[in-house]
DNA sequence: CCTCCATTTCGTTATATGGCGAAATATAGC
DNA sequence: GCTATATTTCGCCATATAACGAAATGGAGG
């Protein structure tokens, strides 16, 4: 029971849900989540540690940058099932949408911007390997 | 979006998500649900207005009882889904097992005991057509 | 070692939420 | 009309939660 609350608790935050949605298909670094959220670097630290702790997300270290990424193929069902329930409800919803064209813009503005963003003077986030601008 | 939170945030407190269980292929009333959760009548209303705005589920007037039941057929595909999820999340758990079993019993014990916790004095419940013990 | 930078942790604050009891409302029977 | 009863609404309270800024931590490079 407490794993299904954890997941149904992790699902009860909208800025939770949309971060879900863009990670689907795609490894993000946590600026790049900031920059779409538009919310304090340690609220979204905050939010990726829920949905982390819910199993909802994988979250890996490159240097400095910290990654996450959906749950994969070892997730629970519960999981599995949870986020493909919500990439199915909201597939046509148009804060969805929206929030889709925002990061393929976020993706393309990459490095120079983004880190720049939150910290003037910032060094830019280098170029990861998974995916374009994710360190 | 706003749709898909309201399941998410209905979904995301205990006593709701075993209320919901509890309500699979069957209509409860209220005094069956306080019974049940053990809470104060008050705030059994209070979690089904929720689970009801959220569209899980579907209440019905018959005299003075209210009855509710998991929503039916006509229910939106992804309030379907996320009962669907739920039941088969937790299948096998512990609590959710043990509330069965208890749920049976209520609706064994039935009308003299049922009504009588709530109010000294009060008289049972009449008996419904839906489910034993139901009015 | 240092400085710089990304992120997390911590503390604070405003708001939301789950619980209760009391009052209000709705229904039934006389 | 009345009384009795089931349920909802309201107000209160304790706790939880989302947001922020500051401090702490972890990693990179010189």
């Amino acid at each position: 029971m407490e794993s299904v609350l954890a997941i149904t608790r992790a699902l009860a935050d909208e800025s939770r849900v949309r971060a879900l949605l863009v990670l689907d298909g795609r490894e993000l670094c946590v600026c790049q989540l900031i920059e779409f959220l538009e919310l304090a670097p340690s609220t979204v630290s905050k939010h990726m540690t829920i949905l982390r702790q819910a199993r909802l997300i994988d979250g890996r270290k490159k240097g400095r940058w910290m990654n996450y990424r959906l749950a994969g193929e070892h997730a629970s069902p519960a999981v599995k099932e949870a986020i493909a329930w919500l990439r199915r409800s909201l597939t046509n919803d148009p804060v969805a949408r929206r929030d889709a064209t925002r990061m393929a813009k976020i993706l393309k503005t990459g490095r120079e911007v983004l880190c720049g963003r939150q910290n003037a003077r910032r060094k830019p986030c280098p170029i990861g390997s998974t995916a374009a601008g994710t360190p």
